[in-house]
DNA sequence: ATGGCTTTAAAATAAAGA
């Protein structure tokens, strides 16, 4: 079984992409992030074209999460993450499919840092944690799998001067995304691909793609049930090459059946 | 680089992203 986590950096512009996306690699569940739409306006249309079934968060001209699952609708657990009722922010979106729980994360960018927008990232991470806590005591294996914003290690960023100043790499937020693989959860990208140097996002600006400057921020987290069924987890770079591309490229693990 | 592109919303610029 495939689950796929993908930043499309909005639905509308990338529809085409996104349908050639699912029909060339089939995933069984597919997470979204940045759908970048209102709800009423998500192509659901196309979507079930596809062969998928779905469940959407939007909100109107930024952030947005989706579960889309292969010949089956999504059963809907959790819409928002709980902890800080004034946050309208739609980055969370929790579903059963397949057999599996699944989480679509989009987590807060965090620049300028410090600052109040750094300051939300990092009160976010910790209702994440709080929620991811709450999931793993209901033993059912679970991906949680989106753009967290963070990069992990020195090694997951094409040049750690250029990215020193960045939301995604001060301590606190590796720290904070550290703390929940010390709960246990498994960072599946890098489980495979231990040494590093596998990226999931490329700057459009200053030619960051031919230069292959980029860096790992798309990450899925296993439980130890989902971890222990793990076959191999990938990027899928050439779709980052294409015409009118995401910014980010799909990762993905195969889990066992 | 004081964001060098890109998307969205919406009508020319501005916000947001990472």
């Amino acid at each position: 079984m495939r689950i796929a986590t993908f930043n499309i950096n909005g639905i509308k512009a990338r529809l085409p992409r996104l349908i050639e996306w699912l029909e060339e690699t089939q995933p069984d569940i597919a997470c979204l992030q940045e759908i970048k739409t209102s709800d009423d306006s998500f192509p659901i249309k196309d979507i079930e074209g596809a062969g998928y079934g779905a469940l959407w968060h939007g909100q109107k001209g930024f952030n947005g999460v989706a579960i889309l699952a292969r010949g089956e609708q999504p059963v809907e657990i959790l819409r928002g993450l709980p902890g800080e009722a004034e946050d309208e922010h739609s980055r969370y979106l929790e579903a059963d499919a397949k057999g599996v729980r699944v989480a679509s994360i989009y987590l807060p960018n965090g620049n300028p840092c410090p600052g109040p927008k750094f300051d939300y990232k990092l009160r976010w991470m910790k209702r994440l944690r709080d929620r991811a806590a709450a999931i793993w005591a209901e033993e059912v294996p679970t991906i949680l799998a989106g753009d967290y914003n963070v990069i992990p290690y020195d090694r997951d960023v094409y040049a750690t001067q250029a990215m020193q100043d960045d939301a995604l790499m001060q301590p606190e937020s590796r720290t904070a995304y550290r703390a929940m693989l010390g709960d246990g959860w498994t960072d599946a990208l890098a489980s495979i691909h231990p040494a590093g140097g596998v990226w999931t996002y490329w700057d459009y600006q200053a030619g960051a793609w031919p230069r292959n400057a980029g860096f790992r921020i798309d990450h899925l987290l296993l439980s130890p049930v989902a971890a222990d069924r793990l076959v191999t987890a990938q990027v899928d770079k050439d779709h980052r090459g294409r015409e009118k591309a995401s910014d980010h490229a799909p990762v993905w693990v195969e889990l066992r059946d």
